[in-house]
DNA sequence: CGACTCACTTGCATTATGAAAGTTAATTTG
DNA sequence: CAAATTAACTTTCATAATGCAAGTGAGTCG
């Protein structure tokens, strides 16, 4: 795309594709949570062009992803660690990975989760918070700060998908 | 992207964002699940080049997140509805939106969720399906189909993020 | 001194996207 | 009945993103 940005958009999901909406930056960050830091290990690990893995670290660290922690001074060595903020998105990964397992699995799992502690194997699923029930029959509506063209948007497709 | 496709990788995450990893993908999904359905109706909603357009929604029907219906026979008139596999997705965006709710409103929240019934807001989570507890201190293991690459992997970066 | 490692940068070819205009079939308007 | 309109594209051209391969520079190891 041609560096479009979706800041300006009220959407939070669109907001939020900011950061996470290239298959690039999502797998960087499945190998961060795997514990992978440096340069060399996510261009092995994934086997991006290191021009493009330059690229999209840097926009990760600009976006609040990652950040870029001197470790050796010398000589000067640099790794990317994840942020709380990447981390809060950890779940939705784990959502996605899960959805994943379900459809695109055809000859069985190769990835399964678990607790770290006990390795009981565990199925993420999406639930509200407050009742724990899952997400059926959900509407989206605008919130206390919508603007007046989103509040139309809404005003015009009042539907539940 | 030079077209590069994740189809070969093993991991469920990698194959999802086959369909899912561009930002143009989920932001037609999220439209069509409040409702639209028409190539326009995108067009106008999304401000996205048409050819565009033509590309991303013939990429969703070709893997599966759209059906292209003939809604009308004369004149003949195309309609793009959610499949199953995309009904499916739709907690996973609800949760990337929360997540966006949290992180990226800083002004207040534009968009919140409902129940289409009751009203009451939702506060989607990721939970485990069994245990109903978020998901804390998870691990990935290879699964049974893992090949022998994946363990590998899995040995090398045996790890709690 | 030379080889090696990490973290890039540069150059070139290919692909994706945007913007704007054109196309086609059928329907509505005057 | 000609003209305008609608839906759903296609085409063209310029720009941006990415892949691939090679090179760079600082520092360390032997």
């Amino acid at each position: 795309m041609k560096h479009k940005t979706f800041e300006n958009m009220q959407c939070p999901l669109a907001r939020g594709l900011e950061r996470v909406g290239d298959w690039w930056n999502i797998l960087i960050l499945r190998d961060a949570f795997y514990g992978l830091k440096r340069f060399d290990e996510f261009q092995e690990s994934l086997g991006i062009a290191t021009s493009t893995l330059t690229r999209r670290l840097d926009d990760m660290v600009a976006s609040g992803m990652l950040e870029r922690r001197l470790y050796c001074e010398r000589p000067p060595r640099h790794e990317y660690v994840v942020t709380d903020l990447a981390r809060d998105f950890r779940p939705v990964m784990l959502a996605m990975l899960a959805w994943g397992n379900r459809h695109f699995a055809p000859e069985g799992r190769s990835v399964e989760l678990t607790d770290a502690d006990t390795g009981v194997a565990l199925d993420p699923i999406v639930v509200d918070r407050t009742t724990g029930r899952p997400l059926t029959r959900v509407k989206v509506v605008a919130g206390p700060a919508a603007g007046d063209a989103l509040r139309r948007r809404f005003a015009r497709m009042d539907r539940v998908a």
